[in-house]
DNA sequence: CTGAAAGCGCTTACAG
DNA sequence: CTGAAAGCGCTTACAG
């Protein structure tokens, strides 16, 4: 069937193509094949497919039918061309060896894939020109919508963005300055609540591990942590510290836990350097949490296996991705009027990596016995 | 200039377009925009770009000034439709959340970005109608090439694949009786190097949890369990068990455990169920090792950070992935006759997770004491 | 080497 | 409701 349907595809062709190898197989079927030979326009074939215009009953069977008997399927690059537009919406983040970007990505792809759209995925690496080079690609395909997490200078990236006429929604970190709808998460209070608690334990001396400090959600996590600091009305000390390279996290930490005072209660940004914030503690035979408490952003699949089990801030990555596509669709209709600006809330989860500091532990047992 | 420009380029439409909202933005510049600027036919400046033909040295400075001064990139849309083919390869694996994927596609993502091309991502589920579903949409594009894992019934979604001429990877799971080129790692050695070790340490019941039994992987490590078996000329049982939902593999995996006799080493197929399988095990106060033994496919972050730390079989994933895309390149570029299959080696990796059966380890107390 | 023109496979006003 | 035709933004033989 398909065989005979190619045959007669190439019969009308102008200019004769030479078969592309050896094995050169069938060109796919187009809409000029169907028209023909249902023995209609392929306006027609366009108009039943697409319910553009009311076709009638006999001629909308035989398109059908010759649809079915071709395996027919649009070429989304011309269809594309002509609208202007491809049902493709790009989704760009840092990276996805961090669980939370992945889940997010999984997430997206399968909702987006639902409502019948295709995701084109890029890595940007938190690289400025990789992300607006990345960002840039995926405009050339005049993709439908972007869905974007803002590295650390997203500036040209946005800019980009904003020139273009495509739909877009800025996702976990927020794009200050720009008009995009965002779907974040409030990392600000995510924090001080963090923050507070651990100062309700007693920790004085806080660490936050960051991947860079410049990130919105670094910035606002910072604030977070100051504003408990602040709250607290005790003498808190809370440092940042600086780790682009996962391999260097290693070091730095151990540099950093061997001062005096030494932090008692460790933050970090992600999964990736939970993993390696517990390989460094361990490394240095510290025990986590009777020498130093462990907190991270971000609720890998490991959480609970590890002893001590992992506490963290948990996101609500599906709502997240959830909230993202339709905020995306909703423009993409053009039904979007009103700038949108969700934020959801994150949850502090305290499991076994966070206790209390020697010292206060020390002063309880005193005061207890 | 932007601006300037794009004013410019409506000026000889034929026909008017409605602005597309209240904030209608600039249309993106196309190659007759920069023709014009330039002075010079659109063919001239395709050939600039594309190098095609040798264009003189005024002329071809014109062209790219004006590219230049028109941030003018290609519509990928309207090259890859004249040209019957896109720089976007496709990438179909069965999901994510699996360590193992996961990494397979950030590997292949960034180096088929380093070669300028792009990625479309799509994930299958392992569900046979959905990944004939989404690789149709990939081929709907006229993607360059497609990388797949092919999920537990490919006959369809390979038929298609054939049946259209686009370069084809097949990775991971090999798809017998079709011509693609394809990159797997010894599945059948694998697991037989890791239960002849099982098997070495004293472990005379083995149980072998998979997703889907029918997966040509799956059989080869079965085969190998097998092999490695008849070959100790021991008396050993080596069971499957079968569990494609991630929830059950809990209440499964208790029964399996309380059987009399019970398994003493459990083998798991990837990351997801060997965290499922450690929380089953602790549930049931079983203690890993000294009660049950356990190995999983596919090495995830956390393999270290856990107690017992985990033991695995290591796939070489950036390794597959780069030899995926080099194999889909030479196809690409269309220099491919002979068809490849490359088979990498896996590696097993013993950690505290696996250790002597109860009852070896009490026989060789009772032998050294 | 250069320009004018055909054509990739669609959609969409426009006459009938 | 239907067909013929223009056009989306490119590439690529084809004359000059």
């Amino acid at each position: 069937m398909v065989g005979r349907a190619a045959k007669g595809s190439g019969v009308g062709r102008k200019r004769e193509q030479a078969p592309e190898g050896p094995m050169a197989t069938r060109r796919a079927p187009t809409i000029t094949d169907v028209a023909r030979l249902a023995g209609v326009a392929v306006g027609t074939v366009s108009n039943v497919l697409n319910g553009t215009v009311p076709v009638g009953g006999d001629r909308r069977d035989r398109v059908l039918a010759a649809v079915a008997q071709l395996g027919y399927r649009p070429n989304m690059l011309a269809q594309g061309l002509r609208r202007r537009r491809s049902p493709v919406v790009g989704i760009c983040v840092p990276r996805t060896s961090v669980a939370y970007f992945a889940a997010l990505v999984e997430a997206f792809e399968e909702i987006a894939s639902d409502g019948g759209y295709h995701v084109m995925h890029v890595l940007t690496h938190d690289a400025a020109e990789l992300e607006r080079q990345r960002v840039a690609s995926l405009l050339r395909y005049h993709v439908g919508g972007v869905v974007l997490v803002p590295g650390a200078e997203p500036a040209p990236t946005l800019d980009m963005l904003a020139q273009s006429d495509t739909p877009v929604v800025v996702v976990d970190r927020t794009a200050r300055g720009y008009g995009f709808d965002e779907v974040t998460f409030d990392n600000r209070a995510a924090m001080r609540d963090a923050t507070e608690r651990l100062i309700g334990l007693g920790h004085r001396r806080l660490l936050f591990v960051v991947r860079r400090r410049k990130l919105v959600v670094t910035q606002q996590r910072i604030q977070g942590m100051r504003q408990a600091v602040r709250g607290s009305g005790a003498e808190v000390s809370a440092e940042i510290l600086e780790c682009a390279e996962e391999q260097e996290l290693r070091t730095r930490l151990a540099v950093a836990l061997t001062a005096v005072p030494r932090p008692t209660a460790v933050i970090v940004s992600n999964s990736t350097f939970a993993a390696a914030a517990m390989r460094a503690i361990r490394a240095m035979k510290l025990r986590c949490p009777d020498d130093v408490s462990l907190l991270a952003f971000d609720e890998p699949e490991w959480a609970e296996l590890v002893s001590p089990t992992l506490s963290v801030v948990r996101q609500p990555t599906r709502d997240i991705a959830r909230m993202a596509w339709e905020l995306l669709l909703r423009r993409m209709r053009g039904g979007a009027d009103q700038r949108q600006q969700v934020e959801l809330k994150a949850q502090v989860v305290l499991r076994d990596s966070v206790a209390r500091p020697p010292l206060a532990s020390k002063r309880a047992r005193q005061r207890g016995g």
